[in-house]
RNA sequence: GGAGACGUGUCCGAGUGGUUGAAGGAGCACGCCUGGAAAGUGUGUAUAUGGGAAACUGUAUCGCGAGUUCGAAUCUCGCCGUCUCCGCCA
């Protein structure tokens, strides 16, 4: 969330933002300093009759250590007497604390000065393009087709099993699924990467402070029994290790990447864009989460780009890099790049990889700080990118790759498939 | 899932209603000592929030939340978690 800090001084600055990012209630940030205003009163308040209260109790203390009863009970009458004040001032605090806090989690966060103004998808902006588009004069089929032809996923069958937008994959359809994923996470390993394997549930206290709650209620599973929600993406709970952790500067930068399946509803989506593997309710992903220095992080997350670009060039794919644009941006991000990979079949840019700085965002309501040489209390930032997300990967290498012969699979997946893997 | 025990600062560990933000020890940081190191020794060593230019200072925090009390780490209730035993089980 966004520091109070930010409305008290740049209130102008927040504005500004919001209006980027396309929110519509901007009289919140009016609401906020108000509320904020308010607050500090009744704090001071509160505390200072805390103050009177804690002193008298002591003397009460005191006095009842010499024997002086008599004084003590006197003293106790009047101290009493501040009880229903001390009471209601408290009450007032904490409703204004709660109420600040529920205010300051449902504003986005603030958009980068890079950031292009627009509210579309079609205003983001293209910042590269690479790899060559291939020619598939031969034979054009759509990856649904392919999967089908040669027996690597079923639909109808995930249909039968749990309901549409869960496949299952099989025989050569789940090696190559499980070699992405390996030849993925072996990729951001060695590039300094830590790799963790998390939970695929997590509690609300999480979904919070990654700030999937309260924006995206309706988009995670939820099992009310135990208030758990399905995560949508390994940044929750790998995000999350950081949570109220006050890391050293020598832990710094941290760098993770984990492998989860991912899960999400998405309730109103439809046609060509939910087509085989276009948009599931399951998924798998490799995702990489930094946290860095404040000072560090655009430059970090240039080099997150250029990793994730490095992986996309490997499996010969080709792409563009886009730079989203306020309105279409995610709810806590700074700056969003997304990788698009075209699929020569569909001859549409699908959405494999969205790289982002969080900034403060996420690790203001994370509380991930970290300590200075000097023991300073320092803040950090936050930015996390997919490489890769493997349904719309898959179906890209499916279809650019596929001749009158078979599907050519690019050579960094041999050591994972063996010499011998051919779908044909 | 059932029964019992427990949950204190970076760690270990005292503390069962009164100057306790919290003894003691370890660790860590800085200084002294040393040719250098170890040992020894001195000092320091939580977070959030408010006030203040700062020094400093108010408040809150002993798993979490509520309650009793002039006063709660200490008492009561609820929740969460850990450990042990039983049950079940991949």
């Amino acid at each position: 969330m966004l520091s109070i800090q930010l409305f008290r001084q740049e209130k102008e600055l927040v504005l500004a933002g919001l209006q980027k990012k396309n929110f519509s209630n901007i009289a919140l940030v009016d609401t906020i300093i108000e509320v904020d205003e308010l607050r500090r009163i009744a704090q001071q308040e509160n505390d200072a009759l805390a103050a009177i209260v804690n002193a008298a109790s002591k003397e009460i203390g005191a006095l009842m250590g010499k024997g002086e009863k008599e004084a003590a009970e006197a003293l106790k009458q009047q101290v009493a007497q501040h009880k229903d004040q001390a009471k209601a001032l408290q009450a007032k605090l904490s409703e204004l604390d709660t109420k600040l806090q529920e205010l300051l989690i449902s504003l986005p966060n603030l958009p980068h000065s890079s950031v292009p103004v627009g509210k579309t998808p079609e205003e983001n902006e293209v910042v590269k393009q690479a790899g060559a588009i291939p020619d598939l004069s031969a034979q054009k089929a759509p990856h649904w087709e392919l999967t089908e032809q040669y027996n690597l996923i079923d639909f109808e069958l995930g249909n039968k099993i749990t309901g549409s937008g869960f496949p299952v994959y099989i025989d050569k359809g789940a090696k190559l699924q499980r070699a992405l994923i390996t030849y993925f996470l072996d990729y951001n390993t060695s590039k300094g990467y830590k790799e963790y394997y998390p939970p695929h549930m997590v509690n609300a206290d999480s979904a919070y402070a990654t700030g999937q709650l309260p924006d995206k209620e309706g988009q995670m599973y939820h099992m009310p029994e135990d208030n758990f929600y399905m995560i949508p993406t390994a940044e929750v709970p790998l995000t999350n290790i950081f949570r109220d952790v006050i890391l050293t500067e020598q832990e710094l930068p941290i760098k993770i990447t984990g492998y989860t399946p991912c899960f999400r509803r998405e309730a109103g989506s439809y046609g060509k864009d939910v087509r085989g593997l276009n948009r599931l309710h399951q998924f798998d992903k490799v995702e990489i989460v930094q946290l860095v220095p404040t000072a560090q992080s655009y430059q970090v997350l240039e080099e997150m780009v250029a990793h994730v670009e490095g992986l996309l060039q490997s499996l010969e794919l080709p792409y563009r890099i886009l730079r989203l644009c306020g309105g279409d941006m995610s709810f806590a991000s700074a700056l969003t790049y997304d990788f698009e990979v075209y699929s020569a079949a569909q001859e549409r840019w699908l959405e494999v990889s969205s790289v982002s700085n969080f900034e403060n965002f996420q690790t203001n309501r994370l509380k991930a700080r970290y300590k200075d040489a000097q023991g300073k209390i320092q803040p950090l930032h936050s930015l996390n990118g997919s490489s890769l997300a493997l349904p719309r990967i898959l179906a890209c290498l499916l279809e650019n790759k596929q001749t009158p012969n078979g599907i050519e699979l690019p050579a960094v997946l041999v050591p994972y498939l063996g010499a011998n893997f051919k779908i044909q």
